[in-house]
RNA sequence: GGAUCAUUAGCUCAGAUGGUAGAGCAACUGACUCUUAAUCAGUGGGUCGAAGGUUCGAUUCCUUCAUGGUCUACCA
């Protein structure tokens, strides 16, 4: 306990805590209970006039964030999760005694405040206490009032004082939780049903990922954390389900930046007797019902650029869009060593003799095009090289029937008609697990079982996956995915580790 | 992984071409019976991220390290 009485704050705080339990106040009681939270009592009371005072009384109770003595009188404020609600206290109501141990309850303690409701002079409905009770005792100084915390290690390491000293954080959550219970409702409107896949695989397949490593004792045997569900999900389509979905973690290993965090939610669509068409209107639905339920409008503002989210969506076939954005014209005459030299005379340094085709024209895409895609847009017929899991084109079998959606220059998600014979199925993985042997680490894996499972058939189907958390980062207006994130991961703090 | 910037009191920030540091809020003491970033008077609080080096002297200059931000690479 000592080591941990670092400062002069956390001294006094802590002898406060002392003297209160010297004088019988439990610090830290188990029977607080609050009758009505701060904002309901606000807008119950809107009405009251200047010196009208209610005859019922309240408990209400929360964190006290702000206390200004007055003498014999004193107003406080006190935050619960609705808002804040005025206290005040006058020495003559409450006596002498009382005021000696209010003295010793310090700013940032949790309390808890019974009294009538009357409106101040300056017109804020205000509890006027009759009695009060410590809820929690807080020992650690609160931060700055008026500026806040502004740190961003300490905002991300400590979520818990950011959350206290930064009121728009919370409500950035409260806005997460919004959207994900709006698209679960949207999605349940339509008749998908929501699953749980496992999220420990031992064949990490369903994208181009590096994978997380662990061990299960008693089996002995190494599992991955998942990088998608969609192996899984499409078994469920085997067996009979004909549309679900599922909203939870996948884990990559691989870089963090602004738009990527190592652990990251993600929603997966799947439906049997559609096709990437049918994703293509249900993501342009999603994106259109989202923006309407939880921002009230169609256009939003995201990073000072006006987005549009008004259906239809633009829609652009790849080589289409590297026409337009990158003024490069491709034909289907072309073959791969005419690409390969475009590249290169168009400063695509990256781009090597030994890709196929599709990666070339995919590279190209990814180099010149994606970060012009402000507002959102469909990208459409992606080559085969680059999409193991999805179906051929019909027509053009270089193709394959996929999209992914762009906004603000970032993949917000990814789609296609799924594919479901088995015998072109074995021949992808058997040309990822060639890329593999030459060293691709991010190239999908063979798995024999998922192969098996389509050779008991599985209808024709449409799937999407959605970067739930990129959506969210949007419709928040939040720069970094971290910000999106309530514990974001971070290297721990060493020397904070060793004080304790 | 590379580049670059940052790290000063509990928090938000100043500061010195090298002579061991300031403000506001918070804390503490006192005054004040309608305040709300309350006010007024006073007090305490710092290994200037860490370790080395240069120097009579380093928080400041140099090197390394740690953590974080941004860009970049990786990431379909």
């Amino acid at each position: 306990m000592e080591n941990l009485l670092t400062n002069d704050i956390v001294k006094q705080k802590y002898a406060n805590y002392e003297y209160l339990k010297e004088n019988k106040i439990n610090p830290y009681p188990s029977d607080i209970k609050k009758d009505i939270m701060a904002e309901e009592l606000r807008k119950k009371y809107k009405s009251l006039g200047q010196e009208e005072i209610s005859e019922k009384q309240y408990w209400v109770a929360g964190r006290m964030v702000a206390l200004r003595g007055h003498g014999k009188t004193a107003f406080g404020h006190i935050e619960d999760f609705s808002g804040k609600i005025q206290f005040y206290g006058r020495k003559d109501e409450l006596g002498e005694e009382f005021f000696e141990i209010f003295r010793k309850v310090d700013l940032g303690d949790f309390i808890a405040v019974k009294g009538n409701v009357f409106r101040t002079k300056t017109g804020e409905i205000t509890i006027r206490m009759k009695e009060f009770k410590l809820v929690s005792k807080s020992i650690q100084p609160m931060p700055e009032k008026f500026h806040g915390v502004k740190d961003v290690e300490l905002r991300y390491r400590r979520r818990y004082v950011d959350l206290i000293a930064n009121s728009e954080v919370k409500d950035i959550f409260i806005k997460r939780s919004l959207i994900i219970q709006k698209i679960r409702e949207f999605m349940s409107n339509r008749d998908f049903l929501e699953v749980e896949t496992p999220m420990m695989h031992t064949i990490a397949g369903g994208a181009a990922a590096r994978p997380f490593t662990t061990h299960h004792n008693t089996l002995d045997m190494d599992l991955y954390l998942r990088i998608a569900p969609e192996l899984y999900l499409k078994r469920l389509l085997v067996g009979g389900f004909e549309k679900v979905y599922e909203i939870n973690r996948n884990f990559r290993n691989e870089g963090i930046s602004i738009k990527h965090n190592p652990e990251f939610t993600m929603m997966e669509v799947y439906q049997a007797y559609a096709d990437y068409n049918d994703m293509m209107d249900l993501t342009e639905d999603i994106f259109n019902h989202i923006a309407i339920e939880v921002c009230g409008s169609e256009e939003i503002e995201y990073q000072g650029e006006k987005l549009s989210f008004k259906k239809p969506f633009a829609r652009l076939t790849m080589v289409e869009s590297i026409e337009k954005h990158a003024n490069i014209k491709l034909d289907e005459s072309m073959e791969q060593e005419d690409i390969f030299e475009i590249a290169k005379s168009n400063g695509i340094g990256s781009a090597e003799k030994s890709m196929s085709r599709g990666e070339l024209i995919n590279l190209i895409f990814e180099e010149k095009v994606e970060e012009k895609l402000i507002q959102p847009v469909f990208i459409y017929k992606y080559p085969v090289e680059i999409s193991p899991l999805s179906k051929n084109n019909e027509k053009e079998p270089r193709y394959v029937d996929r999209f992914e959606i762009f906004a603000y220059g970032r993949e917000m998600g990814n789609a296609f008609s799924e594919l479901n014979d088995p015998f072109e199925q074995e021949k992808r993985f058997l040309e990822q697990i060639s890329k593999r042997s030459d060293g691709d680490e991010e190239a999908h894996r063979m798995d024999k079982d998922y192969v098996l499972a389509l050779q008991y058939g599985m209808p024709n189907a449409g799937g999407l996956g959605l970067g739930i958390d990129r959506m969210i980062m949007l419709f928040t207006d939040s720069s970094s995915i971290r910000d999106v994130i309530l514990f974001p991961t971070l290297r721990p703090n060493k020397e904070e580790e060793n004080k304790s």
